[in-house]
DNA sequence: TCGTCTTCGTTCAGGCTGTGAAAGAAGGCG
DNA sequence: CGCCTTCTTTCACAGCCTGAACGAAGACGA
């Protein structure tokens, strides 16, 4: 019962600005001519609107290619200086805050350690603000030209303009995250999970680019999935969907730090996995992993076939076009033992949906938390280009 | 990466008209004053567009309400008998063709029987075809008349226009029925797997309507779901998305006719639930569950904790609005065990996606699959009503 | 050097679209 | 019969995209 709604011609100036933009960004330069074949649009609608775009500074002319003996055509690209974006990337033991330009290039970084146990909301809130501030005077950038600031927290963000925040691992329950930062700062904001950022990532930037229907799943301390549905990334109603992690696939099994029994992370999530094999971690969890991996233990082949079962199950569920494995534990499992984790999907899964999805890793890093939460305000950004900027006012 | 896509005037013309039509449909009768407010398009918009509908007859007059002194308002409505749908329900044991006009009142029936294991596709290709020469002609309907025939099949459907069905239970590994019936009408077909057309069903007309974020289960022989975001049945990369029955509950637990283990259907499916309890049924499931279900067999409560677990698994992976409980299987368990499902949901739900939740019975009987398919072409109709009508040939 | 060819980009008249304002229609009421 | 209220239609207008005509810019050969 999809109920559409009314539209007037500007909307059709608006959305077709942002194919035009769209294109532009992903297709890297382009040629006007190459842009009416590519979106579709007639070369007069192409020629108005770039120029419109060249005069507001969004779009710049970016070099010549000679063609067949004829004119050559001018090539044009968005202009990666025309705004920045700021990502956050909160998590539970950090606070980090990068700037990227349009291109998504990190222009300036900084970190903030958060001792255990000590979250008090207010803290991170200034964390995060005076993060802002070096990262922006680091990189010489005003805060005129900031489009928007992306934060990735941990645990379910209500819908609303407070940026409320669910975190049990954290003790936050009902934090509104987002009213904290706009006492401080005027600049627009977008809060949202931390595996919903990270799987933005992956789906721009990451091994998840082109795909439109995927699941961008994250193996952590914490165990999450990105759904992305039609190009989207799917919340639900209360933007709580893609837990994941506290799905269940073994009734009544192994408690979870979540209180319930038999949560996939009650197996999969690193504390899970060193605490099936026994191991009494000293707190590097990474090193822990690695020593593990290195061993012939046969907690690895478990946890493998546990991942294959949650895996099997988005598959049947979903029917994602990709699978991408992200986290740093799904990095190192993957490393190893993807063909393994492939076989235990596939055992899970039924065979038409399973021979419509490949499953690969992840190819961004440890700042793709970050980067995904920037994207957020490049996404709002290619949508509706702003015309007349918002001031700031710090 | 929602890609847009190039619009132009007409796009609007044509998503207006839609707009318009779900309002006058879902809103009963309604003067184009009350059009105006509830569309938010002009007075004179609203003018121009229900002249053309009504000159077109898509739309007609449905008398007058006298105003606070002024002058009275003329009511709309769609016209019911501007066209019909055909409504097929291909299940296991039957083929049932309904006709349908666009209230959806069912204007016309016949049933086939299918004998076990005689699935000849050829076979169930003429039932329907003649099924929709016998009920137009039982209804007095012209072919010229009809909008549209949809099916509703079990198994996977692929995406595309032979309408290719792979069916285990069936037998049928690729058969085209789409390509199939094409040769002998030339109708605008619609096939979807049953599952989804009853989803389809109780998110239009049933216990779903309104909601745009919702999961339609199905507890029958099979066990499925219809998931259903932005208000649109998800369908994943090819199609198969939703296969909530082979989703695992246990890892490695009671084998499945899917071939695999652990699977839900496994544990609620109705032979499943009937294994369990160690009954040896004489081939009327419906009666052995009424039995059971009048016992105080301890399976019962299994099976309930099973089902909460299972539909705990949607609620944090989906996050939806509301869950439907659907098919005769979840009809039976419903009547008397909704607050016990509903508690064993909640204990293996996280909190917040289950607070979001309402869990409900649906109220479509067992011809919901029949209707669910005809909405498949109310749904086109609504969504972009021809004006040109396709000439049918038979 | 000049004219021609090819290709790219821009301009312009024209057809659609929705809109606000004004005009028209229809009934109630004194 | 005239006025009032309310619903509906009409009309001039601005915004949008488009095809076709026109202009621009380089290559190339004479």
């Amino acid at each position: 019962m999809a109920r559409p709604e009314r539209r007037t011609v500007r909307d059709i100036r608006r959305g077709n600005r942002a194919v035009l933009l769209h294109t532009l960004y992903f297709s890297g330069p382009t040629s006007r001519n190459d842009l009416t074949a590519r979106t579709g649009l007639s070369a007069a609608t192409v020629s108005t609107m770039t120029a419109g775009l060249l005069a507001e500074n969004i779009v710049v002319e970016a070099g010549q290619v000679e063609s067949d003996g004829g004119r050559p055509r001018v090539l044009l690209r968005v202009n990666p200086e025309y705004g920045f974006a700021v990502g956050v990337d909160m998590a539970e033991t950090h606070v980090r805050v990068g700037l990227f330009d349009l291109e998504m290039t990190e222009r300036a970084k900084v970190d903030y350690v958060l001792r255990p146990a000590r979250h008090d909301p207010e803290l991170v809130a200034r964390h995060i603000l005076s993060g802002v501030e070096v990262v922006l005077s680091d990189a010489g950038v005003s805060p005129e030209q900031v489009l928007g600031v992306g934060v990735g927290v941990p645990g379910i963000v209500e819908p609303g303009p407070d940026g409320v925040i669910h975190a049990k691992t954290f003790g936050w329950d009902g934090v509104p995250l987002g009213a904290l930062l706009r006492r401080g700062t005027s600049l627009p904001l977008y809060v949202d999970n931390g595996a919903k950022t990270l799987g933005q990532a992956e789906l721009w930037f990451g091994s998840g680019r082109g795909s439109s229907e995927a699941v961008i799943v994250l193996l952590g301390v914490g165990v999450g999935a990105t759904i992305v549905a039609d190009g989207t990334t799917f919340r639900g109603v209360s933007s709580s969907a893609g837990e994941w992690g506290h799905t269940k696939i073994v009734a009544d099994g192994r408690p979870c730090r979540c209180g319930g029994r038999g949560c996939l992370e009650a197996y999969v999530g690193i504390e899970a996995i060193l605490d099936r094999a026994g191991v009494a971690s000293q707190g590097d969890w990474e090193e822990d992993l690695d020593r593990l991996l290195a061993s012939e233990s046969p907690v690895i082949q478990e946890t493998v076939s546990y991942l294959g079962v949650g895996l099997a199950n988005l598959v049947n569920l979903i029917n994602p076009e990709k699978i991408v494995i992200g986290g740093w534990v799904g990095a190192r499992l993957g490393e190893r033992l993807l063909p393994g984790i492939r076989r235990a999907t596939a055992a899970n899964s039924l065979a038409e949906p399973y021979a419509a999805t490949s499953i690969v890793l992840g190819r961004l890093g440890p700042d793709a938390v970050a980067l995904g939460a920037a994207t957020l305000v490049l996404e709002e950004f290619l949508n509706a280009p702003q015309v007349a900027r918002i001031t700031a006012a710090g």
